[in-house]
DNA sequence: TATCTTTAGTCAATCGTTTGAGTGCTAATA
DNA sequence: TATTAGCACTCAAACGATTGACTAAAGATA
C-alpha cells in the first residue's frame, strides 16, 4: 500500500534560492527580474548575472509554489463532450492558439460521459485552473447549470447559451443554415429535409430556425427531423427516415458535418443517387469532407474564431468583468463539393 | 498592464484551518483524517466531527499547497500529435480510464506542431505533472530523444519505441498486418500494395515487416509505398500512385484507417470498383469505417488496452522502477466490411 | 505504587515563491 | 551642509497543506 514515489534520485530541480546564491543576490530580486516586474531598480550587470544563473541552472519556477502564493494558475480548462466530432478540433485549435498568445496553459478534458464531468470540474474546485470553457452540445440546460454554471464563477459556454448571466460565445447558426438552404434552392431543390440535434439545445434550435426561415423565405417545401444526438449515426437514422417517406426529399440539410456523413451513408444504403436525386449540404467544414464519396458540400463556420473569442471572454471574466455574450460574426463560407453539384 | 485578477469576491474557499477550527481539532489531524493515513489514532466521534466540518465547508485541499509540500501532482500528461486520427481517441479513452482508476488526473496536450512540444514539456519542467505519455507518430528518434526522453525522467512512449532504456508500449503491428494480408489473400487478391507511414518510424517499419513477411509466406506478389505522414491525404496520394501503375494491384493494405479512407477516395476518383476490382483493408478500427462508402474493412487493434498499459508502465516508472517495454498482445480482430467482400 | 504502552491528539518546521516594507548608499537640490 | 530623492537591493511574512516529533491522559502490567 505504501507508494514509495522517488521524486528523482540525484538531480533536484534548481530553486529560486539556488539561482540567488549563484548570482549573489536575494531570492526576491531574482523573482522580480524573472517575472519582469516594472519599477524594479536593478543594474544591467546584476540582471545579467541573474539571467545567466537562471540559464546555467536551467531554472523554472515551481508552479505549485507560485500558484500557492498568487492563487493564479494561468491555466484554463476546456471541456469537450466528444473529441470525435471534427468541429471540436477546430475549436481546440482556436482556444489553444489564444491561450498561448495570452500566456495561459490549457487543460483539455475529453469527457464523453456525464459522470466524469465531476472529474473535470474538480480542476476548478481544487484550484488547478483559473477558469473553464465548456463546449457541451448535449447536456441539458438544467444539468449544465446545476453541475457547473451555478457552482463556479469563471465559466464561458462555447457554441451554446443558456438563460442567465453566464457569458457565452456562439455562431451565427441561423445565417449558416440560411446559406445552406439558399444553395440547395439555387441548385434546384424542391423539397428539403433538415436534420437537427437535440431539440432542447439552443444550438439546434437556432439552426432549425435559420433553416425554416430560409425555407419560408424561398417559399420551398421542407420538413425536419430532430435527433437526440449530433453524430454520424443520428444523421444516418434521420436521413433514412426522411428518404423512406413519400414524397421523398430531393435535398438534405444536415446541421453538423457528422450528420452529413451519416446522411451520405443513408443515401448509399438506399441507393439514392447523389447529387442527381438528392443533394446534401452540412454545416461545419473539416478535412473529412474531401474524403468521403461523394465529397460533401459544407458551410464552413468560424469555429476556430469562436474558440479564440471564448478565451478572450473567459480571461475578461477572470479579471472580474462581466462580459456580455458574443455572436461570432465572421461570414460563414459555402464550400460546394460533389454532394450538391454536377461537376 | 496591471492585471487585476480578482480571485473572487466574497466566498473564499475553505482551508484546512477552517475545517480544523470548526471541528475543534488541529489542522494536522484533519489532514491525516482526510487523507486516510494509517496508524492515526482518532476516535470515531472526532472523525465524524471532522468529516462533517469538511462537508459543511465543502472543503477540498488546495492542490498547489499539497503539491508544493509533497512534490507530487497526481497528474499525468499525454502528448497527442493530432487529435484528428481516430486511433488517438481510443488511446485517450484507455489512458483516461486507467488514470481515473489509479486516482490520477490527466492533462491532454494536443500539439500538432513540433514547436509547441516545449509548451507541453513545460508541464514536466514546471512540475505540473508526475510523468509524460508520448504518442508521437512523426517525430524522429533524435528529436524525440533530445527534446523529451533525455531531459525528463518519467516518460513512456506509446505506440512507438526507440533505442535506449525508455519504456514503451507498442502493439503487435506485425500480427495486425499479417491478419490483413491473409484476409486479402483469401479474398482472392493476386497483387497487394501496402501503404505505410514514415519509413524512419519504427511503427511503420513493423507494419511493413509484417506485411512483407505475410506476403512472402503466402507467396503473393506485393509492392509498397512509404509516405511522410499517416493521414487521409497521404493515403490518397499513395493509393493513386499504385493504382496508376501497371500491373495495377487488386488489393491495398493501408497501415492506418486514415490512409484507408484516403485509399477509398483514390479508388473513387479513378473509378476503380470496390470490392470488384480492388479490395481495401486498413489497420485500426473506428466508427467512421461504418460510414464511408463502401464501408471499410479493418483490423481492430487493441489501442485502448495500449493506453491502459501505458499508464501502468508510467506509474511504475514514477515509483522508481525501470519497467521493461511491453507489447500488447490482445489479439487483433479482423472486421470485414464492404471494401473487401461481396456481401 | 511505579512504570510502561497505547490512544488521541498537538506542535512546528517545511515545501518554493511572491511582495509589501524596509535599508543603505549616492547624487541632486535647497 | 542638511535634506531629499532615487537607486539597487534585502528582509521577512505569507500562501495552505503535510509530517516527524512530541505530549498528556488513561489503562495495563509488574
Amino acid at each position: 500500500m505504501v507508494q514509495r514515489r522517488q521524486n528523482d534520485t540525484s538531480s533536484k530541480r534548481a530553486t529560486i534560492r539556488d539561482v540567488a546564491k549563484l548570482a549573489g543576490v536575494d531570492p526576491s530580486l531574482v523573482s522580480r527580474i524573472v517575472n519582469k516586474k516594472p519599477n524594479v531598480g536593478v543594474s544591467e550587470a546584476t540582471r545579467k548575472r541573474v539571467l545567466d544563473a537562471v540559464s546555467t541552472l536551467n531554472y523554472q519556477a515551481n508552479s505549485a509554489a507560485r500558484i500557492l502564493k498568487t492563487s493564479r494558475t494561468d491555466m484554463l480548462g476546456l471541456l469537450l463532450p466528444d473529441i470525435e466530432n471534427p468541429m471540436y478540433q477546430s475549436i481546440v485549435s482556436g482556444v489553444e492558439q489564444r491561450c498561448a498568445e495570452r500566456g495561459f496553459g490549457l487543460i483539455l478534458g475529453n469527457y464523453a460521459q456525464g459522470e466524469s464531468i465531476n472529474h473535470f470540474t474538480g480542476l476548478m474546485k481544487r484550484g488547478q485552473v483559473d477558469g473553464l470553457l465548456v463546449a457541451s452540445g448535449t447536456l441539458t440546460d438544467n444539468h449544465l447549470k446545476e453541475e457547473i454554471l451555478d457552482k463556479y464563477p469563471n465559466v464561458v459556454l462555447v457554441n451554446r447559451k443558456v438563460k442567465g448571466n453566464v457569458p457565452s460565445v456562439i455562431l451565427n447558426d441561423e445565417l449558416g443554415a440560411e446559406i445552406a438552404v439558399e444553395h440547395l434552392v439555387s441548385s434546384g431543390a424542391k423539397l428539403i429535409a433538415g436534420i437537427f440535434g437535440p431539440s432542447h439545445i439552443d444550438t439546434a434550435q437556432r439552426r432549425r430556425k435559420g433553416f425554416e426561415d430560409a425555407c419560408r423565405k424561398a417559399k420551398i417545401k421542407h420538413q425536419f427531423v430532430d435527433m437526440p444526438s449530433w453524430g454520424m449515426n443520428a444523421g444516418l437514422q434521420a436521413a433514412e427516415k426522411v428518404l423512406r417517406k413519400s414524397p421523398k426529399p430531393d435535398a438534405i440539410f444536415a446541421s453538423t458535418i457528422m450528420m452529413g456523413i451519416g446522411a451520405l451513408r443513408a443515401a448509399a444504403r438506399l441507393h439514392v443517387s447523389i447529387p442527381k436525386d438528392l443533394k446534401i449540404v452540412s454545416m461545419h467544414d473539416s478535412g473529412i469532407a474531401n474524403f468521403v464519396t461523394p465529397t460533401l458540400s459544407t458551410v464552413d463556420m468560424p469555429t476556430k474564431e469562436m474558440g479564440i473569442q471564448a478565451v478572450d471572454l473567459l480571461l475578461r471574466s477572470i479579471d472580474g468583468e462581466h462580459p456580455a455574450s458574443v455572436i461570432v460574426n465572421t461570414e460563414p463560407r459555402l464550400i460546394v463539393r460533389e454532394s450538391s453539384s454536377f461537376n
